[in-house]
DNA sequence: GGCCAGGTGGCCA
DNA sequence: TGGCCACATGGC
């Protein structure tokens, strides 16, 4: 539900949000990288380009009450036509997650008082997205093995080069590149961006299939088996059990999604449990049994603990 | 200077 | 199936 509302003469989006929806965690999750160059973060609103039709919108979200999404349109004084409402509507709910009904993984965590104690401090809290597939699989691929600051790095070099860019006052908005730009590259052209060759080739190829088709978000969703689209993916080189789930949990949005091999994770268990070592992946897969089908929201609460 | 990083593919038994 | 190892370089 939304209402198209004026103020000032700039007109906004009021969008409704669940009840287990807090703006104000998912901006400081929003927040966590100065290194992020997919959008921009100012005094509690972001700001954000989405490709509608091959043009860059610019969009400002901020908050009513840390529930309700205020979605504005930067430099328009009237509102957009329908379509493009629709469009940003429908991205900004994929984006913050709103599709997904939190009451039962809130229930869940009631009757866990581990799972309570990492879920509660972040109520509200949503994955925040990569709607793009190729995105989510471009970084996925990129931020193997290397630590996220490179990662951020490694991003911000592959979007500056190959990527369009709004402007808005003084900043650059970026739109990732499009995979048909990435398929053309030779795998030396990535390399000069401190990729490896192994990930230069990966990138290109994942490009190549999306371009010709072989590879969409479409299609891996169609089956509506999350098991199935995750047996796809990993068939591709440079896909792995941690990205193919990675993907699923950010791009798919399947909530059981579970990137058990993923470092990041393993800290946050040993951390939490003052373990002396990190979990094996047998005993997360043990330790994850009651909470399975939220496996993804799991995870992604207890990078926060650490991140 | 050394260990670790939001892993994966390939090789070998 | 399961265990190593190269990749390849920045961050701290």
């Amino acid at each position: 539900m939304h209402e198209f509302c004026m103020i000032n003469n700039q007109p906004y989006i009021r969008l409704h949000t669940p009840e287990q929806f807090r703006y104000s965690v998912n901006l400081s999750y929003m927040e966590r990288s100065a290194l992020e160059c997919m959008f921009i973060v100012e005094n509690g609103t972001i700001y954000k380009a989405v490709p509608y039709l091959n043009e860059p919108v610019l969009i400002e979200i901020s908050s009513e009450d840390d529930r309700f999404l205020r979605i504005g349109f930067p430099g328009r004084t009237v509102m957009p036509q329908q379509e493009m409402c629709d469009f940003v509507i429908h991205y900004v709910r994929e984006w913050f997650d709103l599709y997904t009904d939190l009451l039962p993984f809130y229930k869940l965590a009631e009757r866990d008082e581990w799972l309570q104690s990492v879920v509660q401090p972040l109520y509200g809290l949503r994955i925040m997205g990569i709607p793009d597939l190729f995105e989510a699989l471009c970084w996925g691929i990129m931020g193997q093995q290397i630590n996220l600051t490179f990662a951020y790095t490694l991003k911000r070099r592959f979007v500056e080069n190959f990527g369009t860019y709004a402007e808005w006052m003084d900043h650059q908005l970026w739109i990732f590149p499009s995979p048909d730009i990435i398929a053309m590259l030779s795998v030396e052209t990535l390399m000069a961006l401190q990729l490896t060759r192994k990930k230069s080739e990966y990138l290109i190829e994942v490009a190549a299939r999306m371009t010709d088709g072989r590879l969409s978000k479409k299609s891996l969703l169609q089956a509506c088996d999350y098991h199935q689209a995750e047996k796809e993916m990993v068939k591709i080189r440079g896909i792995g059990p941690w990205t193919a789930n990675y993907v699923l949990m950010r791009c798919l949005r399947d909530p059981s999604a579970f990137p058990v091999g993923d470092v990041g994770l393993q800290n946050a268990v040993q951390h939490l449990l003052n373990m002396e070592r990190k979990p094996s992946i047998t005993e997360l897969h043990e330790l994850s049994k009651p909470w399975k089908e939220w496996a993804a929201y799991v995870t992604f609460y207890l990078w926060r603990v650490l991140y």
